[in-house]
DNA sequence: AATGAATGAGAATTCATTCAT
DNA sequence: AATGAATGAATTCTCATTCAT
């Protein structure tokens, strides 16, 4: 099964056309958010946006291209939220209010796209996807690992990188826990990531 | 598409059907080891077992129960695995020993269960799997709140949950991370989970 | 799929009209003479004729009816091609002469009409096209018939008709090779063209 | 669209399976004879066969294959064809009475391969098929050639070659003429073939 | 009138499941 | 019991045709 690149099919460049693909992506969140990558079937995220089949073939080329760009999408929003969360202050701030920071705007995005752990964290055959996984997790290690380098200048470079490696998977998976949790042990989880990740980075330091 | 609690159809009281009962298990597993768990068609898990599709029908329902079955085995071997590895020494093991053992036994566990991180904690559309992949959890979070009972008393039941909770999910996602790294960062990987876990215990014990 | 008569939608009386007619037609046969029948979609024709699927369909009132029109206009083509092959001098003309101007007429008619062949001989499960095609076979046939019974007058009925039959079953098939051919090849099949018909007519003469 | 060599999925080593995919290369041969190469869907071959669709395609990978096997059938029997009509007697044969047996032989050839015709004279865009045309209609026009350099062998091998050529495009042509023929038609026009290419061939040795 | 976005029936293909041998 | 051929519902994707702007 060989896919090209299949980017868009048709660039709207109306605001009909881009509202169009905008309730596609919508769509296609809400549907693999329901029930999952593989089951999410062309049909069902074109009734989910109220289009035809037709139509969403209109803007994308075959399947993979709509996930793939709702990944885009995701990937694009994660890097906003980055360059907002990680801010030229963020290097300044004591560490608790950092992990406060970081924390609660991850939860926040985690909360509002719903889709965004099915797809980047579900096992997926579809090796667009997985690159895109991937690149998504490169990312995040990338800027965490930036920004120790500002904070911690001392600790040497394996080391940063395995902290900001653990960082980034500790989150991602505790994020995942924290939204199929209850609001009361939510609330506690994440307060407890800031004590585990900075009771770590303590640790680390001190040696 | 009926789904139905579905168990084994057939109790196979004969050692041969036992036999072939494992060989369609262990090719289940290597099957979703090798595609991934939507890919794994019944075809190719029967081809691989060597046997017929008519006769792994004889011994499951429908393909959902060949992974329930699967799910189940992977279970059982985790309790046993649990029942070796948090014996009554492991209540008297100082914490990093402790760790230790847990963080070898574990990895062992993972490198030798290849589907065992597909099966459990890729997203799913089958309510069975996604039952038992909960129940795992709750198992494993059950374990170590029990062990933590005995050996930390003074933690307060929600806290216990939490940490247990914690120390649960930090270690499934940074085990996947490890199987899918390279040796030399996987051994880093694994000592630091380490660092990563003590550190937070005794954050939380000082409390 | 409803298959009307399905003649044009609407006469287009106004100059603008009879162009853009103009257009679709030609960019219908430039699509079918690279694409071939079957893969020559309205979308396509529209595409090339640089008008919009919506202006299409204001002409013709399905696809079939395209076609319908293009072989017309090649029937009608083809009509003014014979009368000028065919004219009163025909009668008078040697046969090798009259030969040599059929051949060199029709080569460059095939030439000049690349969707010729691929609309008339090509098998189509349009009923339309093919009486279209069968229509255009039987006034060829009916024009060699005449131009014989004038030339020749001694041949009875039966056996007029069933040369005619040849030379015009003969000529498309071996025109439609010539194309398809290198121009040296092609040159020297259309010469024997002409000495195998010619040899026929002399052995059908004789008798 | 890019097409593997796409031979047969499964190799039928029981006679049913041998059976069955006979009934549907059969199948085919009809569908195609009815309704054309394109208009030819899968389903209803596997209709026409009273075979299910997915036993279709456990011996076929795709559609191109099927018919690629059938022009493969065609091919064979075709060539066999070939060695009865050929064979070393048809060197000593007077010319007429050689002509009589070729005619009469591909005659009989068409009528009893209806399909025939579509698959390889239709215009397709399927590579696969129309290379199997090629090499089909090649493979006569080799036949013809050899046996050629045999009976006459002071003709050059252009001339030869081009008298091939044409022997085997007129057949071709006024046999598919001849099927669509009424009987009385068809007689008398099998014989006038044969008037044809004979004084074709006389004109041509005549040099 | 012109445009092209929207529609959905229909085609190819896969795969879980059944059933004849 | 064992086998694997047979089945057909479900899925992806195309393209003729319609219709809102």
């Amino acid at each position: 099964m060989k896919k090209k690149a299949a980017p868009l099919r048709r660039a709207p460049q109306q605001e009909r056309g881009q509202r169009r693909l905008d309730k596609i992506l919508e769509a296609a969140g809400k549907v693999i958010a329901k029930v999952g990558y593989e089951a999410a079937t062309t049909n069902a995220i074109a009734r989910q946006a109220r289009t035809s089949i037709g139509s969403l073939y209109q803007f994308f080329p075959n399947k993979e291209a709509i996930l793939k760009a709702l990944a885009d999408r995701y990937l694009a929003e994660m890097r906003a939220m980055h360059d907002t969360m990680l801010d030229e202050t963020a290097a300044q701030l004591p560490m608790p209010e950092l992990y406060d920071r970081i924390i609660g705007t991850l939860a926040h995005f985690h909360a509002t796209h719903p889709a965004f752990q099915t797809l980047f964290f579900g096992s997926t055959n579809s090796p667009q996807l997985a690159a895109a996984a991937n690149q998504l997790t490169e990312e995040c290690v990338g800027r965490v690992e930036a920004l120790m380098a500002v904070r911690e200048p001392q600790l040497d470079a394996a080391r940063r990188r395995m902290c900001a490696t653990i960082n980034v998977h500790v989150m991602k998976a505790l994020m995942h826990v924290a939204q199929e949790s209850k609001a009361d042990f939510r609330a506690a989880l994440l307060a407890e990531i800031k004590t585990l990740l900075l009771a770590h980075m303590n640790e680390v330091l001190k040696t």
